[in-house]
DNA sequence: CGGGTCGTTGACTCTCATCAACCCTCGTGG
DNA sequence: CCACGAGGGTTGATGAGAGTCAACGACCCG
């Protein structure tokens, strides 16, 4: 006997358990779900808008963005996947992929045929529940993103995107706060907030200067969490996190 | 036997089948589901935000409209949804609303029981099927709003918004192409643009000066289709709409 | 007729984009 | 071992697009 959590698909598995209740047998389903591993570099496309893919993501290790190119060539990134995650799953039943998924650091990524996953859900109905939930915390997430980068000013949007990624990565247990990996290069933040790298640059420069956080060479450290997340208007219910490994306030009634 | 397209519930089976094959036992089991109908005025909350929602909404008439608010009282709007959209799906299985839905008009609506919902996917796939899918329709579009809102400027992003409430309108069947029900006032407008209403106006006067629509009253009327979609960079793919009832050009090549 | 909501306009301000350098670090190859 | 190049980060000067504030006008409804 292997051991089970040593399977490659065993991340998944997990992620799906934090926030649906799995039986035994249909655990057993997940893990043996069919897939075709890879090593993945930096940049690298996992899918590219337009696509007709046909096969779903599980990232195994590593950072992946999804982003979508408007007409006059600017970049928008709509979401960044952590190890764990499941992506891609649209396009299995939309046919089409309308953004493109680029790894953001080295990953080791599973490729996963639509059929055999939509087969797992129809089978088993608390597979389908857990597919379907993640779907709709990631439509959580986007709607946060798009409050953000609606009405935040780039002061509180960057600090609402490191308290995202920062606490997102501490329910992986990958990290210990209040020490993290931070993946994305300047232009990126700008990418996702709807800014300028250079005025990334300035804020990012305001943040450190009110210690806030210390960021260098894909390092963040977050000095002080309650005047950061006071600065991003940060409430982490939109995450729909299980239950944390360690307590975070709910919302400051600011 | 009454006909069932006069069934309050049609106009959501009606939706349902454009984008998914549903056969005559998975209509009829749709159209058996349970609901409690009930007239909506203009601005009244249908969900609010932080509840913990039992039921979601099957829109039969009227636009409706989903909200967050950020920490300094000022609200983005998240998407628009027209008749015969099923909406808040997702508390069925987050349990707690993250956003408002508000009715943008006077409209009629069916409170649906998600148990009831769920245990009519459950029991056909091809619900399922149909449900999820309409959910990753609602984050697609999602997407391309946070595009919209974080890389164009505001003419284009008003363009866009004008080109996808009118375009979604045509699929309803439910208006004569090039005149549109028009039911956002110029606040709204700001609020889903991420601008401010003053601006909006301002924008909203140099498109009408540059003959692309004509606006007053709740009506829009697109003199020019080609050049309007041009100025808000659209292009219709995200919205998977089914067959169209008048052709669409896809992509320009800017 | 009066009040409220929505739309319009003008003057002024400020955040953020743009453009253009320059620096540092790191990996590569001669 | 050093030269080189590329990617990413930093800085300054300037300007445009959008926000703010404030007032007024148009329309609708009771």
């Amino acid at each position: 006997m292997t051991d089970p959590n040593a399977h490659p698909l065993a991340v998944i598995v997990r992620k799906l358990g934090q926030r649906t209740q799995l039986d035994q047998a249909e655990t057993d389903v997940l893990i043996a779900l069919p897939y075709r591993a890879a090593s993945i570099n930096t940049g690298d496309h996992l899918i590219r808008e337009g696509d007709r893919a046909d096969g779903c993501i599980a990232l195994l290790s590593g950072f992946a963005y999804l982003s979508k190119i408007a007409g006059d060539g600017s970049r928008q990134i709509l979401g960044i996947h952590l190890q764990g995650d499941l992506i891609g799953l649209q396009a299995a039943l939309l046919h089409r992929a309308d953004h493109s998924i680029q790894a953001m650091t080295p990953a080791r990524v599973a490729y996963i045929p639509h059929q055999a996953i939509i087969a797992a859900a129809h089978a088993h109905p608390a597979i389908a529940t857990a597919l379907w939930r993640e779907s709709f915390v990631d439509t959580s997430v986007a709607s946060e993103w798009l409050l953000n980068v609606g009405q935040r000013d780039a002061r509180r949007r960057i600090a609402h995107l490191l308290c995202e990624i920062a606490l997102r990565q501490e329910a992986t247990g990958a990290c210990q706060p209040p020490d993290y990996v931070w993946p994305l290069t300047q232009e990126q933040v700008g990418d996702a907030t709807g800014l300028t790298s250079v005025h990334v640059n300035r804020t990012l420069q305001a943040l450190r200067a009110d210690s806030l956080i210390q960021l260098s060479r894909q390092r963040l450290t977050i000095t002080d969490w309650p005047r950061l997340r006071a600065a991003g208007d940060f409430s982490p219910a939109y995450l729909h996190l299980p239950a944390l490994p360690h307590p975070v306030p709910q919302r400051l009634s600011a």
